[in-house]
Order: C-alpha cells, then sequence, then structure tokens
DNA sequence: AATGAATGAGACTTCATTCAT
DNA sequence: AATGAATGAAGTCTCATTCAT
C-alpha cells in the first residue's frame, strides 16, 4: 500500500467513523427534542431517549455530559433555529408592519410544525434544578429577542414613527410577550391563521404608532 | 355533667382540634409555598416541607393526599390571592386607563412582596408530570384572567372606545401578555415603579383606543 | 390522660424507636462487617448489606451518608474494638516481655475470633478511592499503635534496659511490624499458639534489650 | 528479488512487527503501573491506561485478555524488578549484617524511585475480586522473601551465630516484616537514610544474633 | 391526630468489554 | 494489528409513600 493510499484510507475511515459520530448525536438530539417536548424534562429518562435513537444505553453519555447538558443541547438547537428563520425573514421586510407580522408568522408557522418546542425551549432551564451556573446562555435568547425589538423601536422614535415617550426596552419586552402569544399553544381555536396574526400585529402597531406617523409604519 | 355541657365539651374539643387541624395545613401550605418558590416543584420533598413546617413526615399525606395535591393547593391558593387583590382594585376603576395601570400595580406589588410566587403558580402544572387531568384547574387562571380582558374590550368596543376590528379573545390574551411582564420579574433594572408602569400602560391603552375615542379611555 | 402519664408514653414511645433506631444500626454494621471482610469493599453492595441485616435498601442511607461512610464506620468499629482489648491487657502487664507477648496474644485471638477483621482493618481506607480527606482518622491507628510502642521504647531506654542508640519512633514502628504478623493470618500452619507467640516475642525482647539488662525486661 | 531477499525482508517485516508488538506492550504496561500506583485498582479504567499509552481503546485487549490480566502483569513486573535488584545484591553480601542492610537499602533505594510501586505490588491482589484463584503468583513473592531470610536463618543457627530456638519461618517472615517497614512510605520524616537504615538494621541483628557470636554476624 | 423509621421502585451514570471498520 | 464507537449490565443513591407505634 502507498503512503498516499494508507494516508487516504485513513482518511476514509476517519470520515466514516465522523460521520457516524455524527449520525448518532443526531439521533439522540432528534429523539431527546421529541421526547423533551412530548413528556417535559422530568418524565424523560436518558434510557427512553436511547431507545429511541436505536442506540444502547451507554452510548448518550458519549456525546451528552449527562441529562442536563442534552437538555441545554435541545434548548439551544431549538432557538438557533427560530432565530435563523427570524432573521431571514426579516431581512426581507421593510416595514415595521412586515417585521411585526413575519416575525408573528415564522413564529406560528414553526411552531405548527413543531408542536411544543418553542414553548419548551422558551421555558428553558426554569425546569432544570435551580442551580444553573450556565443559565446565562438560555436567558439570553429571550433577552436577546427583547433586545431586537429594543433596537427596531429606538430606529423607529428617530425615524419619528415610534412615539418618543416610550423606553424601548421596557416596550420591545413587551412587544416579545405579545409575539409570544402564537407559541403559547393553547389554543388552536382562535380562528384561522390570516384573522389571528392580522388581530395581533393592528394590536402592536396601534400601540407603536406615533401620532404624525399615519400610515407609515405600514407603508 | 349536662347533656348540653357534654355536647358543649365536645363541641369545643372538635373546634380546637379542628382549628389545630387548620393549622397544621396552614402551616404545611406556607412551608410548600416557600420551598416551591424557592427551589421549584421537583427539588422539593415532602419531608422538606414537613421539616421547614414543623410537623413530622408523616403528617404531610393528613393533609395532601400526594404531593401534586399539595402542589395544586398551592398554585390555587396563590392565583386566589392575585386575583383576590386584582378583583378588589378593578372594583374602584372607572376608566381603562386605570384598569390597565391598576392591574399593572397590584401584580407587580404582589410580585415584589411574594417574589417568584406570580411566575411559579403562572408556570402552574406545566412543571408536574405530563398526566395532567387536572390542568382544567390550573389552566383555567390564565384562561379566566384572559377571559376578563376579552369582556373588557367587548364593552370597549360597544361604548366605540375600542377599535372594533378587534377580535376580543386574541387581544385579550396579548393584553394579558403584556401584564405578565411586570411578574417575570428577571429584570430588576427597569427603571422606577412608576416609569415602568407608565410605559406599560400607554402601549396598552394605544393600542386599544379606537381613533375617533379621543383620550376617552383615560377619562 | 395525665400530663405525667402523656409524657411517659412519648418517653416510652421515644425509647422505643431510638432503641430500634440503634438495632437498626447495629445489624448494618454486622452485615457490612461480615461481608466487608468476606468479599473486600468492592464487592460488597450497600444492597447486599441491607438484606443481610434483614432492612430494605434505603435504610441503609438512614444511617450512612454513603458506602464510604459505612466503611469508615466498620474500621473505626474493628480498631477501636482492638485497640480497647490491647489497653485493657497492658494495664496489667508489668514488664516488656509481658507486654510484648500480650499484646501479639490479643491480636492473635481477636484475628483467630474475628477472621479477616484485623487485616481489613489495617488496609483500611487504601481500598477505597483515592481521594481520602478523611484519611487522618483511618491512619492514625496504626500511627497511634507504633507511637505507643515508641512510648514504651523511649521510657525502656532511660530505665536503661533499652538501647539507647534506638530512634524510638523508627524502632516503634518495628516493632509494630513484627507483631502485625499475627494478624496477617495467611498461614494457619505457624504451629500452636504457644509456639508461636513465644518465637515473635523473644525476637522482639532480645532486639530491644540493653547489653547490661540481663533478664531484666522479662523480670 | 532473490528468495533469500524475500525471506530477509519477511523476516525483517517480521521483526519490525515483534517490536511494535513488545512496544505498544511495553508502553500499556508502563501505563497501567503508573496508573494503578497512583490511583489504585479500580479507579484505573483500561481506557484510562490506553490513552496515556498513545494508543487505541481496542489495543488493551490485543496484549491483556482482560484488567486482572494487566494488573497481574504489573505486579510479577514489580515484583521481579525488586527481586532482581535484591538478588544482586545479596551476592555481594558477606556478613549478615550486609545482607539485612542491603535489603533495606535497595527496597528503600526502589522505593525513593519508585513511589507506591511496591506497597501496591505487595498489596498484590487484595484489591482485585475475591476470586483469587490466581493468588499463587502473588501471595507467593511475600513467602518467597520471608522463606529466603528462613534459609539465611537456619544457615546462621548451623553456623552458631543465630539463636537456634527460633522457628526460622516465623523469624523470617518477621524480619521480612520489618523490612517492608521502608516500603511503607507514610513517613518522609524518619530522619536521612543512613539513621533510619543502621536503627533497623541494628535491631533485627541483636533479635537474631545468638550471645556466643560476639560481633560474627557483622564481621 | 401525629410521628418518623422503613421501604423499594427507579433514576442517573459508569465502565469493562466487543466488534465493525 | 489497530481503532474507538457502541454496548448494557450493574452500581450507587433518592424519594414519594406507607405503617406500626
Amino acid at each position: 500500500m502507498s503512503t498516499q493510499s494508507k494516508i487516504d484510507a485513513i482518511d476514509s475511515r476517519g470520515a466514516r467513523q465522523d460521520q457516524r459520530r455524527t449520525e448518532s448525536r443526531q439521533r439522540l438530539l432528534a429523539a431527546a427534542r421529541q421526547l423533551f417536548v412530548e413528556r417535559g424534562y422530568h418524565d424523560t429518562r436518558p434510557q427512553d431517549i436511547s431507545r429511541l435513537a436505536g442506540v444502547g444505553h451507554g452510548t448518550f453519555y458519549l456525546y451528552f455530559s449527562d441529562k442536563q447538558a442534552c437538555f441545554r443541547a435541545f434548548v439551544e438547537q431549538a432557538q438557533a433555529e427560530v432565530d435563523s428563520l427570524i432573521m431571514k425573514r426579516l431581512a426581507v421586510c421593510r416595514t415595521h408592519e412586515e417585521r411585526v407580522y413575519g416575525v408573528l408568522e415564522v413564529s406560528m408557522d414553526f411552531t405548527k410544525a413543531n408542536p411544543g418546542v418553542l414553548k419548551a425551549a422558551w421555558a428553558g432551564h426554569q425546569l432544570m434544578s435551580s442551580d444553573d451556573s450556565g443559565s446565562a446562555t438560555s436567558l439570553s435568547i429571550v433577552e436577546q429577542w427583547a433586545e431586537r425589538w429594543a433596537e427596531v423601536i429606538t430606529r423607529g422614535q428617530k425615524a419619528g414613527l415610534i412615539w418618543d415617550d416610550y423606553d424601548p426596552k421596557i416596550i420591545g419586552y413587551a412587544v416579545l410577550m405579545v409575539t409570544s402569544v402564537v407559541s403559547t399553544g393553547t389554543r388552536e381555536a382562535w380562528g384561522d391563521k390570516e384573522h389571528f396574526l392580522t388581530n395581533l400585529t393592528r394590536f402592536v402597531l396601534r400601540g407603536l404608532a406615533a401620532p404624525g406617523a399615519g400610515g407609515a409604519l405600514s407603508s
């Protein structure tokens, strides 16, 4: 065997193993996601996750140092997913109306496709034992989203489109809470999507729009 | 001993026992409240509650059929407390502004006096095992509060004070979410109470007020 | 029920419970002793100890914070037992010969009555994981015994009975090691007790006796 | 390629492979030695040994049938090492004094150079599970060393240099225990080497020397 | 009514060993 | 020969609940 082919062989073996590693982790994470959402943190055992993923009990601990680490990974994955979708949508929005409606729609679509995931991710670490030294990470996603709305509001104030007697941080947080309604998912009977989203969008925009803005927020 | 005095004696003993019964239950409930808030449902053991209450471990099961029953009792107590405070406050409000501001202030004061309690009660049964046959109870308080806002909105619409293109259920829920900001309690740094409450109140009112209403919502 | 009889009742109940507590602990400790000696630390499970003691699995943890704590308790008990026997014997010894022979005999008798216990106690914490913060306790018994021999030697030197070119600490430790031969117990075929103990006693005494002492060590 | 050179090539490859085989085994054994001494048998995993040796986890089982076999190999290696050193030293000793001092010095030097190894090897299989079918091997080294001292004593008795009322087996074991003091290693504060060894040597010699021997044991 | 010792199912995690590559 | 991902039996410990006193 030539030196090159030996290297190739090693590379190829390494690559295959890496793939297996990644695949196992993905399967575990997918199983964890399903079970954490269906049953909650405390009613999901590492064993259940492993079985659903189709791997042995011990394999779980090759990829997560413990159950909490697995849950953190799930939360982070879910948050990153939604975040990415929202960012993509916001990139193509020109007006505040589009932004509000866009965020609501993305959140709602995600919730429909992944029932409970957003709620679980939102609840985040609250479910775990209280010694969260690492809560910084999980909390930050809420903080982060609130902060984004705050920035949007600040820019709107500078453009004279949004009431300038608002404290952007506070109102940013308030807007975030309104948008969270769509992922609460307790009610499937809120009428159709269009109806639901239009209502919420109107409420937010009217709450924000400065008197002189006219329909500017949505134009 | 006359028949009457025998009856009196029994009554008195019964009364004393009832009082003791009630007293032990109260002490257990108070301990449960403290621990459920401090540590959460899963990190609180019946044993801990009993010890903090100063009664024997077994006594716990004289007053609660199991741990879940105790938690339900805590949630109901906390919700009833806040509910009562809110109802009292609403009774003296004449305008929507007063109502919004009032609910926010009551919630905030309660949160300050009982840190974490409202959040825990809000989270409710989500923390418990997923077989929520009893979710009806706990869910209802959120549903109930949302429903109240919906009624307020409906009345406002009839009076021409609130946009009549709103679906009261949806906007009622949205208003509720905004008011829940005050009990999230993550940020102690939202400026002073006045500043904070004024901001939220303005946002809600401006979101609600029909164009022709002028300042009518607050007058 | 009179106040006095009530107190009596409580006392009696408390006494009975205390007795039960003590009894359970004793039974667990006896079972632990048997199993730790028979199988060693790592092949003995808390479950085995509980079963042998005739109590439930969980009861074990009412009396010992964990497996290590149980083992420590066993070691300390065994050491204290031997120590007490040795001290009693030494109290009635007048000559060095009596002392050496006495310690050997006591150790040997104890080893015969409790095979393996002294060896296990001697080995002490070495069997447990290496993070012995509490090794002070267990080590000290060996240190303590060596120290006792050192004191005996020092006194003998002052009386001119023992070579004064000895470092008492070193020779004290050496004597201790010789006496430990009897508890090693690997050989049951060391001849009869008298033969065995006489041999060891002679060796130690001849090693200690100063040239001018004559038979003074034993007279 | 000629037939001869082909054979050479094969030979050379075989030799290289043998060397590699041996090399991997040596590295594993060295790693095992370090870890067994540092952490003890039960806190050392085959995985740890492999990693420290710089080979894959599975490679361990190419060279040792299981963990116990590896431990046995370690013990035997360590014992053989010390044994060889002692034998070499004894070969140049002419008097009993030189022999006692020599064994002590060799043991001490080895202990200083390999802290803990002798103690671990001494403890031998006691750490492993109780089914010592192979205890013959490990026990024998202690038995062997005791037997050697017994032979020395027997010869001394025949030459009239050692008390003839001694049972050589018993006193041989006793001498061995004294020499084991140096490898206990608990005390680094036994004064300097010269002081320490001189003390122990004197004690042993005086314990052995027959009355008529004069200084013959050391001359 | 009150107590707290007792229980044992079950949770999480480790680790010696195997096996496909 | 070498690798390291995979395995699952087994270990330690917890905790909601019961029951004799």
